[in-house]
DNA sequence: GCCCAGTAGGGTAATTTGGGGG
DNA sequence: GATGTCCAAATTACCCTACTGG
């Protein structure tokens, strides 16, 4: 296995996260401030989002039918 | 904008599909309760639609002549 | 250092949700 | 059975100014 755990984790924009969701970028803010979405911050105080946890909230995740619940 | 690959699938918001759908937004989340519309739900628990899915339903599928009902 | 689109922050409107009853 | 409407609570959108990212 690899010792060097670059991990090249893929990061988002808030604009980015926004047009997947169909949101204000300001939602995603309070997505992160509530801790329901990982924010990582720049040194400047900007929050950037792994898309991999994105991708998995918006499709991947348990797809359950409206009509089960 | 950034440069990042973000592939983007067109979401539309409950109002949005009403008014294409002339109806009501209520009337819209009953369809995606009843599992007649695909809905992707926001973090804080919005309805978003596909856009290409609430365009077939309104223009191109496969119809039964009135006069048959 | 300048540019300027994007973001943070705070505050206020507008939508959406869910249930219930017509 | 399928819609539209009323209500309260929750969520989201839009307004501003100041600062960051590239």
């Amino acid at each position: 296995m690899t010792s060097h755990p670059a991990q090249t984790e893929a990061l988002l924009t808030p604009s980015e996260v926004a047009t997947l969701f169909r949101v204000d970028p300001k939602t995603v803010t309070r997505w992160a401030k509530a801790g329901k979405l990982t924010s990582i911050r720049t040194l400047g105080g900007h929050r950037r989002y792994r898309e991999s946890e994105v991708r998995e909230l918006l499709e991947g995740v348990p797809q359950q039918r409206e009509s089960d619940v």
